[in-house]
DNA sequence: TTCATTACGTGATGTAGATCACATTCGTCA
DNA sequence: TGACGAATGTGATCTACATCACGTAATGAA
């Protein structure tokens, strides 16, 4: 499916928009692409846009001291990536965003959403419900990460994206998980024995 | 300040409504008050409300294997509270909310709310704004999760609520930071002796 | 093909925090 | 005022996971 139909389709389980609304909607996203490894957003630069992914896969990440770094989103079709705080406090980036594999995004400045938000009221309503689930599956990780343990969290998160399971490296399902890669190592070998 | 003016001096300060339009959406509330200790939202009940705090002092917690509890938000003077999950997908509560303090809030169903969102197009650019705001600060609690021990964590709730400090027990701070009472007594005793 | 980089596995050891156990203090209510 | 439950402090021990160290396999570019 294409990049239109894909969104269109998406927008239109939450809310009913006419093909005139629509193609006005559509007007304001801009379709870039990156290849594997190509950065998206990074840490201390300004973010303007936010993205909706039509191929491939993004992660969000924060690294801390240069060094260790942890995963807030895997991103794929239909899902939505920024650094939200940055974009809706107008300040520099504190997270990143790249591309685990070639990608394909629509892109939405900050300025535009709010404008398109304002004119049409089925918009705004698109965009609180996104926000709405995105707040309540952060909570829920939130609630994870306190209660359960890690093997339980891996789990968790191969049945959330099971096309991870062959898709990404190890190190960086650790990296969302919040343990090192060895641990994830030990854990994922030990449970293939039985 | 009374609960009608709080609400009012919150929510102008993200849209403007005409004082015609907020008796109106104010006509929606209702108010309650609870005593200390008692429960506002229970595990496996029905949920079709949510809450904005007017005094006093509310948690929301989940209770694992009816031992631990995790507390994910404590909701003062003007903060929101109720399990938004099961209040957007119509499910059984999994998480509770009850009173630290005694209670004045103000009750606004979920058909209410989106009644509201339908009818008042600036309403519904509140609520995006107030959901968009507990998305960043989840994602943020988060991170911190993943990121920091637990001494900075709790540095950075009492930098959060400072209010706390001196309100509620140490026990509710544990359960906030997800570590033990043991610990987090053993912590806040060591830091002290510098 | 070769060489380098990245991914992955696994042992040894250190450590933050959980858990259990018990003592003490505080708050609340009869 | 006395008493009982809740909140807190603190020691001893246990455990999941981090970290360091090293080896091997896979991937990718020259």
């Amino acid at each position: 499916m294409d990049a239109k139909n894909l969104l269109k389709e998406h927008v239109s389980k939450i809310v009913a928009l006419t093909d005139k609304q629509f193609d006005y909607f559509f007007s304001h996203f801009k379709t870039e692409t990156f290849k594997k490894g190509q950065t998206v957003i990074s840490e201390g630069q300004n973010v303007d846009k936010e993205y909706f992914v039509v191929s491939g896969c993004l992660k969000s990440f924060y690294v801390n001291d240069e060094i260790k770094m942890y995963i807030l989103q895997f991103a794929m079709s239909t899902w939505w990536a920024s650094d939200y705080a940055a974009l809706y406090n107008k300040t520099k980036a504190t997270i990143n965003v790249d591309c685990i594999s070639d990608v394909e995004i629509l892109s939405l400045s900050n300025d535009d959403r709010e404008k398109l938000c304002r004119e049409i009221h089925e918009v705004e309503h698109f965009f609180r419900w996104r926000t709405n689930r995105g707040y309540v599956a952060s909570q829920k990780r939130l609630l994870s990460f306190m209660n359960n343990d890690t093997k339980t969290r891996y789990e968790e998160l191969l049945a959330l994206y099971p096309a991870l399971y062959n898709t990404v490296p190890k190190h960086l399902i650790a990296a969302y998980l919040g343990v090192s890669r060895e641990t994830l190592s030990r854990l994922y070998n030990a449970s293939k024995s039985h």
